[in-house]
RNA sequence: GUGACCGUAGCUCAGCUUGGUUAGAGCGCCUGGUUGUGGUCCAGGAGGUCGGGGGUUCGAAUCCCCUCGGUCACCCCA
């Protein structure tokens, strides 16, 4: 074996990158819907973003960024999440309103590859900026919800809880940390490390899953405003359809959360990284990257994973006609052909250089064309022969009549 | 970072326990049967440092050690 891709990376291809070119199209459609537009931000960002964003003792900044240098000796790192760019970029542009962005790429972290966990992943995601209502949050769960019934994920559970805002969570860091400290010899060593560090980790763990079933959880200590908004948000859910479950240990690993924490779980996808999306509120992000007191509220969803959970169906068909040239001096009128046949919409190819016509059959049926078109000596009468490549029934037709009939069909890019 | 399992043809795998003549199968690929018909069928063909290195042995895909890679789990998260 030669060269191989870096570990923990993979190469799409076909047929299973056709789910994807089809979830990326429904990905963008239905976010233009919900009136978000694009925004892309470098796939490398100052180290300083993520530790200040993403946290000093999260796992994340910890152990997991891929960092370099680069030749002017400037700390670099390729980014392990997006919603820390988005912002970034938002306030660099100093437009500092409300603001719905909607983004697609990849994400790097230095992990043990496992399923559902790769060195270079894929995330699409939407941020919400300048909106401190849970009408918010609620738009932003919908739309990671109503996508991932798209992607066939139709028994998606979000799992909720709301972590409070920075004032209310001083008070209960502190109860917490006792709790946890009078039961220092049931925790694992990494829990206790972090008692005093960052508490709310240690409920997440599964290592302490035991030790901490009845600590205090953070829903059960929200302050008045929190408590009110979290009442609304649950509301919600139930008023759009969404299947939730209250989730009392959910806190995430990401320190700029407040408020509302979600993740989207499919149950039927038995993996150990099960979670194929989540987000929340991250009200305080902005000032703490040297921007304004803006709230936000966002979602991350992993298409690796989405995929993966959906299972593998019977890939999307990618051709609707090829082209068989049976006599060669039409090759340019085949050409030709072909460049109308396209802009009408239809998917064709034909191959290139002379090929014996049972070679162009062959090459219709590998790429998994709907039809053969021959174009031979009935184009003199303006003609084409129409082969139906899985019934072999093959019928004579107008050359002009090939588009409408092959979308009549179901041919053709939507 | 820790642990378990696995590396033989492009892909999926057999052979390894009990070391021994040219390392096999299916799928895929190429050619022909059919110079205007693919897929199906038939015949033929190409393709392998047995992951890599070292050791034991007259002899290693097979036994031992090291190493690299893959997979899953812990940890953590999308």
């Amino acid at each position: 074996m030669s060269l191989r891709a870096p570990k923990g990376t993979d190469d799409l291809l076909p047929p299973e990158s056709r789910r994807w070119r089809t979830l990326l199209r429904s990905w963008d459609v239905l976010t233009e819907l919900y009136g978000y537009e694009l925004v892309a931000t470098p796939v490398f960002e100052s180290t300083e973003l993520f530790a200040r964003g993403v946290g000093e003792t999260t796992e994340v900044v910890e152990k997991q960024m891929y960092n370099f240098l680069d030749k002017a000796g400037r700390r670099l790192t390729l980014r392990p999440e997006i919603t820390a760019g988005v912002v970034r970029a938002y306030i660099q542009a100093g437009r500092w309103g409300e603001f719905k962005g909607a983004y697609s790429g990849p994400a790097f972290r230095y992990e043990r590859p496992q399923e559902g966990r790769r060195r270079q992943f894929w995330q699409l995601g939407v941020e919400y900026m300048g909106a401190p209502d849970a009408e918010a949050d609620l738009e932003v769960i919908e739309i990671g919800y109503r996508f991932l019934l798209e992607c066939g994920l139709g028994d998606v559970v979000v799992h909720i809880n709301s972590i409070g805002d920075p004032s209310d969570r001083a008070a209960y860091h502190r109860l917490l940390a006792d709790w946890l400290e009078e039961r220092m010899d049931l925790l694992s060593a990494d829990a206790r490390r972090r008692v005093r560090s960052n508490p709310l980790r240690v409920l997440d763990s599964k290592a302490d899953r035991e030790a901490t079933a009845e600590a205090p959880g953070p829903i059960d200590h929200l302050g008045e405003s929190a408590a009110a908004h979290h009442e609304q948000l649950i509301e919600g859910l139930t008023e759009r359809g969404i299947a939730y479950e209250p989730d009392p240990r959910l806190v995430r690993g990401l320190d700029y959360y407040n408020r509302t924490v979600f993740e989207y779980i499919p149950p039927s996808y038995g993996a150990a990284q099960n979670a194929v999306g989540g987000g929340g509120r991250y009200d305080g992000l902005a000032r703490i990257l040297g921007g304004p007191d803006v709230p936000g509220v966002g979602l991350s969803l992993g298409l690796d994973r989405i995929l993966t959970a959906a299972g593998t169906g019977p890939p999307a068909r990618a051709m609707d006609a090829f082209l068989v040239v049976a006599d060669q001096e039409r090759r340019s009128m085949a050409h030709a052909f072909a460049r109308r046949l396209r802009l009408a919409g239809i998917r064709c190819d034909l191959v290139t250089g002379r090929r014996s016509v049972k070679a162009q059959f062959k090459a219709a049926n590998r790429r998994d064309a709907a039809v053969a078109v021959v174009i031979g000596r009935e184009w003199d009468e303006g003609l084409v022969t129409v082969k139906d490549l899985s019934s072999g029934d093959e019928r004579c037709m107008p050359a002009g009549e090939v588009a409408g009939w092959l979308v009549g069909n179901g041919g053709g890019v939507r």
